[in-house]
DNA sequence: ACGGAAATGTAAAATTTGAACATTTTACCT
DNA sequence: AGGTAAAATGTTCAAATTTTACATTTCCGT
């Protein structure tokens, strides 16, 4: 029971990087806060994870992760972006053919798919990276010219590329969505890949946190009648999810 | 002032591992715990140091103790390695356009590398990505199908990605080598990405360390007389040495 | 079922941290 | 040189976290 909830943490905190002990103690509501920060003590000793303020972080994922600026921005509304991620993983089926944007909640949802049988295209290096973890599913990365700020591959290129590819399913992320202006990001190339993706797609699943809610990038790569799922957070206000579904778009 | 004395407390740090506020605060008794405690902020933001309650631990230190399998991989001859990519680094003129290849030895010399204005083409997701550190290097990345192992792409579509992009130079490494059976490594799809790259190449420098010799793998893609340098460290031998250079190839 | 050890819970004490504001130093402009 | 804004540092105190100590429960072997 102790071991079990011990190696659990563990695990828990390889895939998030980092919990705070109050998150820890949502995870696990039946043991006091007390005792989850005994087994952090416990799991400290052994190396495992690195206790800090008001937490602890994996071991494993400071050994990966060297403190690269990208990882910082991974902790702007994570918890809103793993549970979008956590759904998304759900929706995952053996066999399918999917493409993953490079963004953060994509991370995530790299971390938290299923180590299931199916094939994953991607544009993001540390989706791909990610991916390569899991024994079952085969990863193919998006190749070109690699921006910088989010260690992402886009070019006027992939086009080509994906003549001979296909996937079923694209799970992608949007920096910014209005009922007026759709789905929008910052790059221009990044706009013109998710334009083909979600051409070659069977299906588009969006997942998109209430914080992107109202804003605008400069570049819409598609509207919300171009989508087949929206996935989002507990935050999502309930008229737009309305709007949505009068479209026969599928909330959740 | 301010930035002398966090770089000297992260030098510190980095050699003793692990300081509390204190113990800092006996080496800086010119300045007060708070003065200390802004800069370990600072510190952790760059990602060099990890906070925890008390003082503060190096990441480098966190990082040394490491189980990854990849990274295992890098400590052996790793300083064979280090030597062979340093001198790689030091012939990378301003402005060049080069392909570097997905191995450990690339790896080192992607992290040598001076951060000047160049074009690196490679096939390597770690490589890729410490390239990506550095400001003025563009970076462009080999898609495809992703080898977990190391991290690698290669695919048959590699020949068509490069019908359009140009490089002067390819640094490569082998995996074994042999006077009889040339430059071999253990993959099919990568030694045809890499006979493509040097038929690509105006000049091909080949990092080889010392204990590759006399190692056949099952593919060979390239012989002794295709390339133009080769780089490898103090233990080479000098026969081999000598029949390199008898065929015109620099040897260093 | 009993006794003791391990595991867990609770609450108060001790420490550390974060935030706000005051003060000093630095750098720059005229 | 004088003045001024910004940066760096110092001080203080409230808030949050951790530790400690002790109480309670659960688990096991007999």
């Amino acid at each position: 029971m102790k071991r079990e909830r011990i190696s659990e943490i563990a695990e828990l905190l390889d895939k998030r990087g980092k919990l705070t002990l109050k998150q820890l103690g949502e995870y696990f509501p039946k043991v006091s806060l007390m005792t989850l920060r005994r087994d952090l003590f416990l799991l400290e000793e052994e190396g495992r994870i690195i206790r800090v303020r008001g937490g602890a972080m994996s071991v494993k994922d400071v050994q990966k992760t060297s403190g690269e600026p990208y990882v910082k921005k991974t902790a702007i509304h994570s918890d809103e972006k793993i549970e979008i991620a956590q759904k998304a993983a759900g929706l995952i089926d053996v066999g399918a053919s999917i493409f993953i944007d490079a963004g953060t909640t994509a991370l995530y949802l790299a971390k938290e798919m299923p180590d299931v049988y199916c094939n994953v295209f991607t544009n993001g290096l540390a989706v791909a990276t990610e991916l390569c973890k899991k024994k079952n599913v085969v990863v193919n990365l998006l190749g070109g010219p690699l921006i910088k700020d989010n260690l992402s591959t886009a070019s006027s290129f992939s086009s080509v590329y994906f003549a001979d590819t296909n996937f079923e399913l694209a799970i992608i992320s949007a920096a910014a969505f209005t009922p007026e202006n759709g789905f929008s990001c910052a790059s221009q190339v990044e706009a013109d890949l998710f334009k083909i993706i979600c051409k070659k797609a069977k299906f588009t699943y969006m997942m998109l946190d209430s914080s992107k809610i109202g804003k605008i990038k400069p570049y819409t790569f598609a509207r919300a009648e171009d989508i087949n799922v929206l996935i989002t957070d507990a935050e999502f206000p309930e008229g737009l999810k309305n709007q949505f579904k009068e479209m026969n778009i599928v909330v959740m």
